[in-house]
DNA sequence: GAGCTTTCGCTACGAGTCGTAGCGTAACTG
DNA sequence: CAGTTACGCTACGACTCGTAGCGAAAGCTC
């Protein structure tokens, strides 16, 4: 097989300007067949065959893009992360929320639910589809601790870092905190991340985090 | 545990104290195996029949006391987290920091990785699943919260609660963090959760309860 | 237009797994 | 002893997988 796929691989790297090129339309069904299969059969029962029919396209199709099921499924769920945005609500805690809400809203939906858990699972085992998860899904959200920490510091309601080392440990602890929060709550605790939950969540993270800080470098 | 109802089917409700009992050797050894399996082949590529030649009974034994792979994984993962225990340490810090060592600990083994990821997404569909998954591993974890809790407002590390229902919420959110934080740090961060991660994180945690409890009821 | 290249839809195929049924035997009970 | 249940074994149809081969279609370059 030859691996210069579209969607995430680099898709013919510059000497294929010659030929028919691939339908963008085709990739377009597909992915969104994937989420309508997923939804319907849910990510065990989900087959590559079912999902070309839905897509009005030939199973061979499928397998000229993509790898396998993995790899289809997390280019069909990283869409769903595009709406993913950092509002400006003025106040650190209200962005926190605002940004909670939309991931909770995202995990929310079945075709997330089945699938994310799914292929992380997968990623234990496969070195190149968690690499293609972080950066289809997971940077993109990882950007937003960031650029939300960056605007609070510079409003003043964070400190700043002493040292980039400790600021990028800290952006991960808090990443991991946040998206592991909404993710255990969502689906293994499987109770809805609502607004009240949000702001219980919200407030002992803020705390969390300007009193740790102000505690110093730590012991 | 039951010695019957270990798979949950309701093999022998109660009356069935005739013919040949079952094997209990034979659940140790097929649950043994299921373990191995999840180091060699992954969630994925396991299948029943690897398992039963592995463990040295016939496929069809297996399906006798199992619905299927879900529930049979479930059960062999179960027992890993039989190890879990709360530690008195003497200080509230000192606590959480030694159960979050050892549930990162577990986390850490290869067929915990590929496998409660694996089922978590299953049990999106499955509700039978989820409630197995919930009294057989999670309940289990979540008594810790608990009597943590319980003993560290002994101590008066924390406030005593105003109203259950108010405790009860504030429980379930202390375990979405902890269990969340820890499996998104290992698996999909897929770093390390070790003395040093679980320091900052239990600071931040520490901090944001006493903290936020101290603040009032909030808006 | 002609010619080349690549993709597409379609069919077919071997390999592997699934979950079950049937049968004879083994183990325990009253 | 008879009765009952679990066990090992074999075999089976149904299904999915991933690939190969074919002719046709859709672009690009000349």
């Amino acid at each position: 097989m030859r691996p210069d796929m579209v969607n995430g691989m680099q898709c013919r790297s510059q000497a294929a300007r010659t030929g028919r090129p691939r339908s963008a339309a085709a990739d377009a069904a597909i992915l969104e067949a994937t989420r309508t299969a997923l939804v319907e059969l849910g990510w065990s029962k989900l087959t590559l065959g079912y999902v070309a029919t839905l897509a009005g396209v030939a199973k061979t199709t499928l397998y000229r893009r993509w790898a396998g099921k993995n790899e289809l499924v997390v280019d069909a769920v990283a869409e769903l992360f595009d709406e993913l945005e950092l509002p400006d609500r003025g106040s650190l805690a209200a962005d926190i929320e605002g940004v909670v809400l939309q991931f909770a809203a995202i995990l929310d939906r079945p075709e997330a639910k089945t699938a994310l858990m799914a292929v992380v699972a997968e990623s234990t085992r496969d070195e190149p589809l968690r690499e293609r998860i972080r950066t289809s899904i997971v940077d993109r959200q990882k950007r937003l601790v960031t650029e939300g920490r960056a605007r609070a510091q510079a409003r003043g309601e964070l400190p700043p870092e002493a040292d980039p080392g400790s600021a990028d440990r800290t952006a991960a602890l808090i990443f991991d905190v946040v998206a592991g929060a909404v993710v255990h709550r969502t689906l293994v605790s499987a109770e809805p991340a609502d607004e009240e939950w949000v702001r219980s969540f919200t407030r002992v993270l803020l705390v969390g985090l300007t009193g740790a800080a102000a505690d110093g470098a730590g012991p």
